[in-house]
DNA sequence: GAGGCAATTTAGGTCTGCCTAATTACTTAG
DNA sequence: CTAAGTAATTAGGCAGACCTAAATTGCCTC
């Protein structure tokens, strides 16, 4: 019985890897099944199967020991920052180049990311000056992988109310993305933060703009720093 | 026995459309499941199966009858032009906005073309200026999927020997179109053809690039028209 | 008008990525 | 320490897009 190889270089796997890779988080902790069938809409079943692949092709995913969770492989996460890296260079490109919305740059970033050539994701970091972050303040990693660790923490884990610098925004929800926008609030930006009760903040990013109330699920979606 | 609807968006779909739509030529002839199988790379039996169900959706995409050939619908050309208007904005853009060397955007074009947002399609449209024509000297369809016939014909199809405008190269074969480049052999440019015999051609851009000599295989590549 | 041949279609598989249902392994509460 | 309850895995299927091999069919020639 020969072995059959498979083809690991689809969309599919991509979005395996981002999600074990974003779930993870910056300790690349084990991810549970259910966590990723959640993550990527798709049933716990279609999961084991798929980290089965992942972890058996001969340069391995993933490490994968059944009902332990899964990690990415140090190919995998290589995988995994490469389309991260396309993914947040296309969005600075549809922004700054291509001027779209910010709030319209996300899904078009999430198709592209699995398609374009080196060559491309070449032009484009030549075009944008090698930039550093994309549009909504994220760390662009570098063509090695690297990327520098996050500094900031979630507006929703602040200890009392008072003045911070907007790090990043997070990019999944293009309706509250639009609304923080009109507010002013993107990276770079000085947030006060006026009130935050219970479930409830009250944020104004400058004298001028009008104070805007989000409910702490949305506001976890600003990552903040403080100031100085 | 309900009737399955079947997801007709796909490249595979693209890619069937554009072949049938390149086959069929300007009078949009029937085309045989072999020509399209040779094409597209893929068996005969493949092609059958495919233009079955194409003809068989809820809204035809080709005119199809069984060991007769067939032509694309109103709207399966309404897709294919689409595609292609996609194919050549991208072209362009990849060689006026990033800089590729004319001889690699096709491949990229022809993997991007199936992914492109209508939002990215206007957004280069705009950013090249509407242009009417990509950089193999291609015509552009317009969004109503509009095009203006070809007015030239293919070099090797000359009666005589004599000087010709380049209207239009092949974007196919990229070492080809490499060569012809580096002679100075580009849609707008004045082309002498010094001595075509049998199955030998030879050519001169200008006076100062050296003659290129092309088998009529290679030559059919190019297309021309009188000057005047 | 029958044979022969090439083109095409039908039949029967494969592989991928998904699904549902059924089963098994943990974990924890009593 | 057992009974739930939950999480994860196995088993068995389906649709899409391909393939090979085995009919067919259309047509051309003798």
């Amino acid at each position: 019985m020969t072995t059959r190889r498979v083809n690991l270089n689809t969309e599919s796997v991509d979005n395996y890897l981002k999600a074990i890779f974003a779930l993870g988080g910056p300790g690349e902790e084990r991810v549970s099944s259910t966590a990723l069938a959640d993550r990527l809409g798709v049933s716990p079943a279609s999961i084991t199967n798929m980290l089965q692949k992942l972890a058996a092709s001969p340069v391995p995913l993933v490490e994968y020991e059944s009902r332990r969770g899964v990690r990415l492989s140090p190919a995998g996460k290589r995988r995994a920052l490469e389309i991260l890296r396309h993914h947040r260079l296309l969005e600075t490109f549809l922004y700054e180049v291509l001027g779209y919305p910010i709030e319209e740059v996300h899904d078009d970033a999430e198709r592209l990311e699995h398609f374009i050539s080196e060559r491309f994701e070449e032009r484009i970091d030549a075009k944008l000056g090698r930039p550093k972050f994309d549009p909504h303040g994220h760390c662009i990693p570098a063509l090695n992988g690297r990327m520098s660790k996050q500094t900031s923490r979630p507006l929703s884990e602040i200890e009392e109310d008072g003045e911070f610098l907007v790090d990043s925004v997070s990019d999944g929800d293009s309706v509250l993305l639009k609304r923080l926008n009109a507010h002013g609030i993107a990276p770079g930006v000085r947030l006060r933060v006026l009130r935050s009760s219970q479930g409830e903040f009250v944020l104004r990013a400058s004298r001028r703009s009008k104070p805007l109330q989000l409910p702490l699920s949305e506001v976890s979606a600003v990552r903040i720093r403080s100031i100085g």
